[in-house]
DNA sequence: CGAGCTGTTGAGGCTTCTCAAAGAAAGTGG
DNA sequence: CCACTTTCTTTGAGAAGCCTCAACAGCTCG
């Protein structure tokens, strides 16, 4: 078996923090239902199982989507951004879990409104073929990438316009970029299908090889992006 | 390591056995634009990074998407049966490559005028919104189950109306069930983020257990369901 | 300043992979 | 219909990578 620290449902429910949160502003806006939520970072939006009622958009801040099974084992399956949609569901319950990962403000849309609205409809499609892409991608990573692969991948994601397909390549001169991680080590190793330990040891080995400097826990300075990225399995 | 070959598209329009299959938002409207291709097993549909001229309907028939690094690891991201859409892009290329894995009945919607439709567009966001569940838990077996378990849900995939939320529990009587394998066990192996050995063996091993019987390659016979269900990680 | 987290490091073990070879099954041509 | 080739599958032995357990270090906050 692999895997490591095991969570229960216990450990991630703190919806009381959320409900007692104030001052959101319900604003009438789409088609008459939705409502603006602010939430700080590390709070649940929403629990996988829970009968969805509406569908979700990251008015700003960022958001991660987890699946639980029963022995603690934990999994996450979408990191999401501003712009980006969540909640929808086939069978009226939703399949994971969102956790804030800063401070974010969540738009609650009626989920019975919005399958009226033609222009909302291309909208969610829009969405969801660009969340099904990363899924893809994400899948590749999950299921034949090493340990130093997917640590590579994953700071990649967080450099803008850099790695994948669209990458602009590297800036005059230096080639440098500090990225600010917004997810604990055990998020991240939940997000790359690693423990704890070993997203730490690689950390710690891109440190030994002089590829990237951490300035703060959560702040990781690399030292040539393009380095980085020859480490993700695409070169 | 990569079995992408080319064939020639055989055209035929045979009448088409999904017809029946929901209310049509899929048939009439376009019709000046759609085209039904047969296709044998393993013929390739179309090719990761090819320009995406079409979306993809799955008429009969099931198709496996796959990705590949330069190195040639391959990861089988979905597989899809009739009913399913596939071939949407956010960018204008095509994700994955796409492979039959048994003969099948591909349609093929122009992409320009699809998007026009509402119906066709919430029909599009349903298949989308089922497949995103799919990938969800694909993401959770690849990042955090055992060989044993990824084997077992693989199984449980086959076997209909078992497994997952929405089980209705072994039958009266006997509680087994003979699965047929459309893929290969390198195509398992490459779906399940795991080598063909390792598939092999897991195999041997149930079969060592009494849980299951191998009566042809491509023919498993599962002693009790339940048993296998036991082992997928959510029990 | 100590308690409580979060992150790092080490030693050892287990699962899965790699490499190699042999055994089935399926396709081919005589 | 049978030898032959090719492809797919199974099995074994050994290695590698990642995980587990355990202890320690560093940061944060009262």
């Amino acid at each position: 078996m692999t895997h490591a620290r095991r969570f229960t449902v216990i450990d991630n429910d703190r919806p009381s923090v959320a409900m007692a949160r104030t001052g959101d502003a319900t604003q009438p806006n789409h088609a008459g239902r939705t409502h603006d939520h602010s939430y700080s970072a590390h709070e649940t939006i929403c629990f996988e199982g829970d009968s969805a009622k509406s569908i979700y958009e990251i008015h700003s801040g960022s958001v991660m989507l987890y699946k639980l099974l029963p022995d603690g084992r934990r999994q996450v399956v979408e990191m999401l951004g501003t712009g980006d949609l969540f909640g929808f569901t086939a069978d009226g319950t939703h399949d994971c879990s969102a956790e804030t990962l800063v401070p974010s403000v969540i738009r609650t849309l009626d989920a019975g409104r919005t399958a009226e609205s033609g222009a909302m409809q291309a909208e969610f499609n829009r969405c969801l073929i660009r969340q099904m892409e990363q899924m893809h991608e994400h899948a590749m990573l999950l299921g034949r990438k090493s340990a130093f692969e997917r640590v590579s991948s994953y700071l990649m994601k967080l450099v803008p316009e850099r790695g994948g397909a669209k990458c602009v390549g590297p800036r005059e001169g230096a080639d440098d970029w500090e990225v600010v991680l917004s997810m604990t080590r055990q998020e991240i190793a939940d997000f790359l299908g690693l423990t704890i330990e070993t997203v730490s040891r690689v950390l710690s080995e891109m440190k030994r090889r002089g590829l990237i400097r951490i300035t703060k826990q959560d702040r990781i300075h690399i030292r040539r992006v393009c380095d980085i990225c020859k480490q993700t399995g695409y070169h």
